[in-house]
Formats: C-alpha cells, sequence, structure tokens
DNA sequence: AGCACGATTAACT
DNA sequence: GTTAATCGTGCTC
C-alpha cells in the first residue's frame, strides 16, 4: 500500500474549492458553504481567513431581491458569469459586499457571505475594523469585505485560478441539524414571496467547527 | 441633469 | 426600537 507522506516541507493546506463546487443549485451552495475557510491573500503573503457562518442565496431575476432583476448591467454582469467568480458590489454609499457566483455559466445567481468566523490575521482585520470585541470583526456582509480588504477590485475575479487573491478552501461539509435557517436581512422593500423566504442559513458556534462537529 | 434607493453599520433613545 | 451617514447605480424627464 503506497501511502502519500505528509509533505513536511509545505504547511497543512486544504484544498481549494474548484468551479463544479459553485456549478451546483444555489441553496445547495449556500448551504455547503458554511464552515469553508475564506483565504485573502495578501502582501507578502500574509494571510487573512476565516470560517463561513452565513449565507444568503439570490437566484435570477425571478427573485425580486436578486440583483438580476435589473437585467444584466456593468454592476452586476458578474452574476451572468461562470461559477466560482467573486460579485462585488457597492451598496449604501460606503460598503462593499461579496458573493459567489453560483450554477451554470449563463444563469444568474449567487451566495452572499454574510458572516465569518475570524482565525488568521486578525491583527490585520482589527487594524481595519478599528477598535471592537474579536467577534465583531467580520459578523456581518460589509464587516468581513473591511476586515478582508475585499472591494471592487476583486469583482469578476475568478476564484478557482491558482494565483487568486481570494479563495475557498475546502472543509468537512457541516451536518443539516446544525445548520438554521429563515428569511433574508435587509430586503423589507421587497415583495412577497421573495422577502420572507427562508434563502438564509447560519451556524451558531464557529469554534466547534474543529472540534469534530462535523459530519 | 435630477432623483430615489440600497443584500449595511454605528450610534443613538 | 430609530436614524444618519454617504454615493454609485439605474431610472425618468
Amino acid at each position: 500500500m503506497e501511502r502519500p507522506a505528509r509533505q513536511s516541507k509545505r504547511p497543512r493546506m486544504g484544498r481549494r474549492l474548484q468551479r463544479e463546487f459553485f456549478a451546483r443549485p444555489t441553496l445547495e451552495v449556500a448551504q455547503d458553504l458554511l464552515g469553508k475557510r475564506l483565504v485573502r491573500v495578501e502582501e507578502e503573503g500574509r494571510l487573512v481567513t476565516g470560517l463561513i457562518t452565513e449565507t444568503e442565496a439570490y437566484i435570477t431575476g425571478e427573485d425580486l431581491a436578486c440583483h438580476a432583476k435589473a437585467g444584466r448591467t456593468r454592476r452586476n454582469q458578474a452574476l451572468w458569469g461562470p461559477p466560482g467568480v467573486a460579485y462585488v458590489y457597492f451598496t449604501y454609499g460606503m460598503h462593499w459586499l461579496l458573493n459567489f457566483v453560483t450554477e451554470k455559466d449563463g444563469f444568474p445567481a449567487a451566495v452572499l457571505i454574510r458572516a465569518v468566523w475570524p482565525e488568521r490575521g486578525i491583527d490585520l482585520m482589527a487594524q481595519r475594523r478599528g477598535k471592537v470585541g474579536e467577534r465583531r470583526l467580520t459578523d456581518g456582509p460589509a464587516k468581513l469585505c473591511q476586515a478582508f480588504a475585499i472591494d471592487g477590485r476583486l469583482d469578476g475575479r475568478d476564484l478557482c485560478q491558482p494565483d487568486s487573491p481570494l479563495y475557498l478552501e475546502w472543509r468537512p461539509r457541516i451536518q443539516r441539524r446544525l445548520i438554521q435557517r429563515g428569511p433574508r436581512i435587509g430586503i423589507n422593500s421587497v415583495p412577497e414571496p421573495w422577502k420572507s423566504i427562508p434563502w438564509r442559513f447560519w451556524i451558531d458556534f464557529a469554534p466547534d467547527l474543529d472540534r469534530g462537529e462535523m459530519e
């Protein structure tokens, strides 16, 4: 039996999620993203990382909360792109929000990343977020973009490329029984049923992810 | 050219 | 619970 020896030189590194992970039904991707590791590669190879704890699905222009409802524009064109691409947009005159494009090329859908649990690079996050408690660094969709230095320069970037400065690292799937589900946040002027449809997913305790609370 | 609004946040009462 | 901040975007005139 040939078992490949772990390479001692390289730090233990999980697999980077590839396009086929994103090229699936958006509601499945939104749940499977919980517990995965968001990795931001900064200057001199410094890493900022966190585990995803909250997501929301936005699926085609029929979903009146999804930006695809406006049709294809310069701002939202990444939504129509291939899966595994970042859709990063500016809102409220001051905030950036991060999505990952899903489904097949040309099908406008994405998953919004609403929160992560901070792991590495907490000093860099704190520099950009100011004096707040550690768990407050990345517990909102605009907060995590600020902490991870994510802005419009990453819009349309392919996360599956080996040299991408932002990517997702594989981690074991979260048990479905640990996933909570409810209506999406911040879409109060959107008509029903889209306003109440339970396309938001979250998990409560990120630290447990690394202690066997997994399938 | 003008306008209303927003997948939010922080600071308030 | 409420509200101001702040400006790109998409729409109407």
